[in-house]
DNA sequence: CTTTTTGTTAATGTTTGGTTAATGTATATT
DNA sequence: AATATACATTAACCAAACATTAACAAAAAG
């Protein structure tokens, strides 16, 4: 097992960072544990992430203010805060010692991982167009982007035009995430105008066709925003 | 340590300001203090500060008029002023010269304190849109800002419309604080009038209907000023 | 008691999305 | 050259979602 994507994550709570971090290598994922905003940002420049896990509020230098200094370092890597818990709570956190509150904080460890795989993948999707994804597993579906066909639970694939594909494949890539409209349009129709969005809109009711078979896939509107692809558990 | 946020302290008592400042630096804030109005706004235009604690009566110049004058130089920094006691007028005087909050003398120092992280961090929220938070618990709820959905002990989430959602997280922003009518109309409706005043209003209905689940969660009015979202512990 | 502000519900208006079918367009096939 | 095909766009109509306005009741302030 070679190759494994790298996270650093930069969490001041040792308690909490350790079971993140242990979760984490049980997915594995590679983890280096920065237990607050100096040492995350010396570890960051000593070695190369696919992605960093930061918490917002840390002593001394904040989430936000070491996402700054990453950024300025590196255009790509993707960041991701740790806002699971209310501002509030975050506030209060500089005067809370004890460490059991942070457990039963509403933080679904299965969603994050989801979101970071997401993450990841779409990141890696967008900065090499040619050597890019193209293997997805929506529900009991399975999409290959390159042959352009969807299988159901290994029966027989249905062959996608290249704009049904192009637009499932983005949808994949922002599973249980917002696929903005807009993003769509620019990305596979090239223009934003009422015609595309209207065309666009025929594509969505193909593949919601498509994916009838399995009642656990669907593709929700966010109005106004754009598309959710989620897959109920 | 470094990138400790910086505060600049206006404040003509000598006695409290010290022990003001003192407190502040206890707590990790950089402060200058500053003894009358006019050398406060020497000192901002001469440094770059996250927070700005003006007394509002001083000798010459007070705080009102430096904030307007910190306003011209700067549409950003919070400011925060402290009022001896809590005059509506004033505080509506505040408002309108782009207050973030206000404090009122005496106070409690751990209010203080989680009041101060709070606004720093609602700026952050405000100013960075793309690293912007966008997950709020309030009471028994959760807010997905991004997904645009309420979801209350992890049951089935109610979607919210576009306003509704920008409404409840502005709220949830300055929780248990004042939500200036004004601010949301001029950052959400984007205009300040009669009836988009009503508008709000009729918002402000439908979130407390969705809320009602928890009898702790409360969409407090304050006549002529704005609203408090508070959460009973 | 009068005026202003807010609470609430319903009616109206506007925009966006879902769906089906017709039309357009390019490419391959006979 | 005419026809079939696969694909994409446009049109048309309806439904849902969203926002505003209106109208009246209740509460707060002076």
């Amino acid at each position: 097992m070679e190759n494994l994507k790298k996270i650093l994550l930069v969490e001041d709570d040792p308690n909490f960072g350790a079971i993140l971090k242990d979760y984490l290598m049980l997915n594995d994922f590679e983890v280096t544990h920065a237990k607050n905003g100096m040492e995350g940002f010396e570890k960051f420049k000593k070695d190369t992430f696919d992605l960093c896990i930061l918490d917002v509020m840390m002593p001394y230098k904040d989430g936000y203010t070491l996402a700054r200094e990453i950024r300025e370092k590196n255009q790509d890597v993707p960041i991701v805060f740790l806002t699971a818990k209310s501002m509030k709570e975050d506030v209060l956190k500089g005067y809370k010692v004890g460490a059991d509150d942070y457990l039963n904080k509403p933080f679904d460890s299965e969603v994050l991982l989801m979101k970071i795989k997401a993450i990841i993948q779409r990141k890696s999707a967008e900065t090499k167009p040619d050597s890019t994804v193209f293997e997805f597993n929506i529900g009991k579906f399975h999409l290959n982007s390159k042959l352009r066909q969807l299988s159901f639970d290994g029966g027989e694939p249905t062959k996608l035009s290249p704009k049904e594909c192009e637009l499932l494949k983005m949808l994949a890539l922002h599973e249980d995430d917002v696929m903005p409209r807009e993003l769509a349009l620019t990305k596979i129709w090239r223009d934003d105008n009422y015609f595309t969005s209207r065309s666009m809109d025929v594509y969505i009711a193909k593949l919601r066709k498509y994916l009838k078979p399995d009642e656990n896939v669907e593709i929700l509107n966010i109005h106004g925003e754009g598309f959710r692809l989620v897959v109920k558990k």
